[in-house]
DNA sequence: TAGGGCATGTGGTCCAACCACATCAAGTAG
DNA sequence: CTACTTGATGTGGTTGGACCACATGCCCTA
C-alpha cells in the first residue's frame, strides 16, 4: 500500500467513527505527518485527494476560515469525475442526457409538493419571467431551478448525481444555444413549460410531472440537435 | 489559481483535444515538471487527483507497463466518492438504496434482450445455483449479475453509477447478512427472483423486469432490517 | 550462443527550506 | 484609556534535491 493511501484510510476511518465530523478539522498537515509517521508529502498528496472528492476543503492562514476543514460536497466530486470522463469521450453526452431525464423524471414524481426547495423553485420562475434576460443568466436560473426539483423530492444521492450529471455538461449545453434558431422563441416554450412542470408537482400529480420534465429535457436537446436514444 | 490545477487543466485540455486518449501514455513526471514550469511535487499532486478519479493508472519500473497511462474507470472515482461522504453521513445508506432501485429499475427496463452481457448476466445465475455456496461469495455473484443487468441497458453513466453504488455499500451490505433469519431460505428466493427477472428481460417484458427488480431490492433490505421511503 | 549483470528510466518517498496569507497579541502613539 | 501599528505565530502552497524500489533491455562475458 502507498503512504498516501495509508493517510487516505487513517482519515476515512476517523469520519467513519465520528471522531471527524462536517465542520471539524484536520489536525494541521505537519502535526498529522509526525503522528502517523510519514512524510508531509504524502499527508498532502491525501489531503488533494480528499479535496477533490469534496470531502475537505484547504484554507491557508490563521482563524476559523483558515486550516483544512471536513465538509461535505459530493456534487463536486461526482461532477469533476464525470467532466474528466466526458473528456476522455468514455462517457457519450447522450448517456448523460438520457441518465438526466432518468433521474429527473424520478425527481420530478417524487417532489414533495410543500417543501421548501419548491417554494425557492417558484421564485426562481418569476425571476426568469423578466423580460430581455441575458441567455446565460436563463441558463444559470434555469440550472437553479431543475436543481431544486431534484432536492425537493429529498434524497441526498440522486440531487447529488443530478447536480454532477448539469455540471458535467454545463460548457456544452450553453454551447448548444448556438444551434437554436431563435432564442426567444425557444425561452418562451422554456418558460410555460416550466410553470406546467411545477404546477403538476403543486397539484400531486407526480406522473404528470415525470412526463413533462422527459418531455422538457428531450424536447430542448432535440431542438438543439443532440440525438440520444430513447 | 493553484499549480497543481494548472497541471490538472493541461491534462484535462489535452485529453478534451484528444491529444491524449485511453491507452496513451503520459510524459514522464519530471519531464512534465519541466515543460510546464511547476515542481514535479505539483504534477504529483495532480496525477494522484486524476489517479482517485480512474483517469490514469501509475507504474513503476520500465516497459509497456509503466509510467502513468491513461485508463478510464469513473466507477471508482464515483464509487470513492459516495463511499467517502457516506462515512461523513451526509449521504444515508437509505438513500443509496432508494437510488439503486431507481436506477435498476430503470436498466431492467431498457435491457435488450439479445445484448451479450445478458447472456453473461444467465450464466452467472448457473454459477449461483451450485449448492453449500459460500455466502460470501454467492453476494460476489450477485452482484455481478446486477451489474451485468445494468450494462446490458447499454447506458455507460447508468452503469457507472450502478456500480459505485453497490461499491459505496458493499461492506454494508455484507453485514447485513447477519440479519438475516436464515441465510439458506433467503438464498434460495434470490435465485428464483432472479430467474424471474432474467426471463422477463428475455421476453421483452420491460415493465415487468422492472417491477419484479424494485422488489427484489427492497425486499432483501427490508428482511434485513433496513427502513428506506418508497 | 546463452547467460548474467549493469545502465537506464520510471514512479514512490522523504527532507529542508522558503513563501504568502490571516489572525491575534503586544506594544506604542495619541 | 483608546486606537492604531507592528510583529510573532501558525496555516497551507511551492520548490529543489536526494534517495529508493522496481522493471526493462542492452551489453559484455563465459
Amino acid at each position: 500500500m502507498r503512504t498516501h493511501q495509508l493517510v487516505l484510510h487513517w482519515i476515512e476511518g476517523q469520519l467513519s467513527e465520528g471522531k471527524l465530523a462536517v465542520g471539524g478539522r484536520l489536525p494541521a498537515e505537519r502535526t498529522l505527518a509526525e503522528q502517523l509517521q510519514v512524510s508531509r508529502t504524502s499527508v498532502r498528496e491525501a489531503i488533494r485527494i480528499l479535496e477533490a472528492m469534496g470531502v475537505v476543503r484547504a484554507g491557508v492562514g490563521s482563524g476559523p476560515e483558515a486550516g483544512t476543514v471536513v465538509i461535505s460536497d459530493p456534487t463536486a466530486a461526482l461532477g469533476s469525475a464525470l467532466r474528466l470522463h466526458v473528456a476522455t469521450q468514455h462517457l457519450p453526452v447522450s448517456d448523460i442526457v438520457q441518465t438526466r431525464v432518468l433521474l429527473e423524471s424520478w425527481a420530478a414524481s417524487h417532489a414533495r409538493p410543500d417543501s421548501p426547495e419548491l417554494t425557492g423553485a417558484a421564485g426562481l420562475l418569476e425571476e426568469m419571467d423578466a423580460d430581455g434576460m441575458a441567455v446565460d443568466d436563463f441558463l444559470a436560473l434555469d440550472v437553479r431551478f431543475h436543481l431544486a426539483l431534484a432536492d425537493a423530492a429529498g434524497n441526498a444521492v440522486v440531487s447529488a448525481m443530478m447536480g454532477s450529471l448539469r455540471e458535467s455538461i454545463t460548457g456544452y449545453a450553453s454551447r448548444l444555444t448556438a444551434n437554436l434558431p431563435d432564442w426567444d422563441t425557444t425561452a418562451a416554450r422554456l418558460r410555460a413549460e416550466h410553470h406546467e412542470i411545477l404546477d403538476a408537482i403543486q397539484n400531486d400529480d407526480g406522473e404528470r410531472a415525470a412526463k413533462l420534465v422527459a418531455a422538457h429535457i428531450e424536447g430542448y436537446y432535440r431542438e438543439a440537435g443532440v440525438r440520444h436514444s430513447p
